[in-house]
DNA sequence: ACAAAAAGTTTTCACGCGTAAAGTTTTTAT
DNA sequence: ATAAAAACTTTACGCGTGAAAACTTTTTGT
């Protein structure tokens, strides 16, 4: 590397031989030139460390390069997977992934939409909180910059939708349950913040009915994200009134199943499918950590490579026809039953 | 909202009634105008609905309001929170936080480095990989951009560093161990890619022989950041092997020890510091779910408060005096003994 | 070898805002 | 009320790139 200092594209073209133009093409898009020019661009890069200022860049172009990726809470290890599987998949295609998350709360969304929006981005793909959502401010965000969501849908906000299908994985874990003990009571938050909540408890209910079950909840207070703290404290009230009308808990989510089972912990209950055991605990999504429970977690694992790729499919597919309007893609994808030592 | 479309600050300087050099001074610092042009400015944002093009504007400041926040690994919780943390303070300090993490490895952090040079951050805040790390290409990046190191220092780089003092830390959960029953064997992985691990191996050892007792390591073979894993499958190993010299296992990290509990676990070996219990494990972080373990999990909690806070304070004071030649600051903070059921 | 196509060059304009200088108006201090 | 200071306006230029048009050179196909 030499010591000149090459400021702009003008200088790297003077010090490469190559107009200003033709490097302008071999920047946005380096086969677009000749294999002669492209080497000598190269080899003079290789000598002279110049990069284009990405400002001046964006500022003319009509669609940048960049895709935000809004997730509802990185501190959960389960977005925090999805959201590196998706900037993965950004990158693959030769975008620049904006990772985002609105642990703050629906202000922090909207607020995260606007940066996005100055940012001027070729799409989003986003994860909404769900229920606290503004679904007026998303759906407009939505009319104007290419937006997917994915995790959670939003009533009234006409985007694509790529998310887990509660109802087919809800059944499955419902239906295991049955067959091998007890039918399951559902256990979860009164108002839930978190997406998919309230979609699982309606498809807990009807598929207790549809097996012939009568559906019960235990319905516990808590606010916020501390989902292991809540399924703590309140499970162990729970395990404490000892009026349990069956010894299976489905949880609405595996965080709350973690809480649950430290609770059954620290109140000498034994949890398993064995026979000698008097408690069977159960959760949903597969959570990073729940593999490494006591004992091991029996869950719903959510396809969310499909989910992902079909995100990031249909998001570079709006950026590269952004004005044709077909209706918005959508998809539901299927869990799998992982079964563990919980029940 | 008016159906006008303001494309820029001179659109927007004619329905405001206020030029755009004025227009500019305030979107730079709202306290620099007058109060009265100031409401009258807002007054007009109200209704029209315009914002400065982020590109324009960098292209043209000497120093963005970007501040690059880079960690090892987004998916490790411990890093998530701490991330969290440190992006708060970020935008209350009025900056604009861009995370990203290094998960793929040291050609990723080098290649997010590479990323946050081409947006000319007024600063960056990275924790590195550690050992793994790049260390002549973070010197390289230090001397161009404002850097702040935290979590883990690198030799060789000239950067303010904040972080644990993991001589004092461990030293402290030693002592807990070796007051409080056996003295503990050290378990952790021959090649460690987490950062600090090489240093609380150090810590262990000098602690242990500054009480007067042999130190003792398990060492484990593994790679990558599938600590949990590791400390599962090694730990069965472990434990299977019976020939336990002491009772007392203090773990590199609490996701070892996570990972260790479950294998406990499995092997119905009851873990706690009770007298009836054949084992004690203790970690070091004070991991989110180290409470939720069964049981839970004494441990070291890292002050990264105080960590995050000096972190932000001095990339500010850098950002602010791009070209004071002082020496760079740092500071170790102490650990806190965390006193659960484990150990 | 020749025409046609592809690629590269030159020239020119556009983008939206930062910033500086000089002149004007408003506010503040006495 | 008046001078000084502060804030604002006008004017003008610069930043580094994208993009289009017209022209020239190189490559490709026959």
């Amino acid at each position: 590397m030499t010591t000149s200092k090459i400021k702009n594209m003008v200088d790297f073209a003077a010090v490469s031989g190559i107009s200003r133009p033709t490097l302008s093409k071999y920047f946005n898009d380096a086969e677009s030139v000749r294999p002669s020019t492209r080497s000598k661009i190269e080899a003079a890069l290789e000598q002279h460390d110049y990069r284009p200022n990405i400002y001046a860049i964006n500022q003319n172009r009509r669609r940048t390069r960049n895709i935000g990726l809004v997730v509802p809470n990185l501190t959960d290890p389960f977005f925090a997977a999805i959201a590196r599987t998706i900037e993965g998949l950004i990158l693959e295609a030769g975008y620049n992934p904006l990772l985002l998350s609105s642990h703050g709360g629906p202000e922090q969304e909207i607020s995260n939409l606007d940066s996005l929006r100055s940012i001027k981005p070729a799409g989003v793909l986003l994860a909404p909180l769900g229920r606290a959502s503004n679904a007026d401010a998303v759906a407009a965000f939505a009319e104007e910059i290419p937006t997917v969501l994915f995790d959670a849908n939003l009533e009234g906000v006409e985007a694509a939708f790529f998310g887990s299908d509660n109802t087919q994985s809800i059944g499955l874990i419902v239906d295991y349950l049955c067959r091998t003990g007890e039918p399951p009571v559902f256990f979860e938050m009164e108002t839930p913040i978190n997406p998919n909540a309230l979609r699982r408890r309606h498809a807990y209910q009807t598929s207790m009915e549809r097996l012939g079950f009568e559906p019960a909840f235990v319905r516990v207070p808590g606010e916020g994200w501390d989902f292991e703290e809540i399924g703590s404290r309140e499970g162990a009230k729970m395990l404490a009134s000892k009026t349990r009308q069956t010894n299976t808990i489905l949880c609405s989510n595996d965080r709350l199943a973690i809480g649950l089972l430290s609770a059954a912990f620290e109140a000498d209950i034994k949890v398993g499918l064995g026979a000698d055991s008097p408690l069977r605990i159960a959760g949903h999504d597969d959570h990073p950590f729940a593999k490494y429970t006591c004992p091991s977690l029996t869950t719903i694992s959510q396809d969310y490579t499909s989910i992902g790729a079909r995100s990031v499919a249909a998001i570079l597919a709006m950026a590269d026809a952004p004005d044709d309007n077909l209706p918005p893609e959508n998809a539901l994808f299927e869990g799998r039953l992982v079964m563990r030592g919980s029940a």
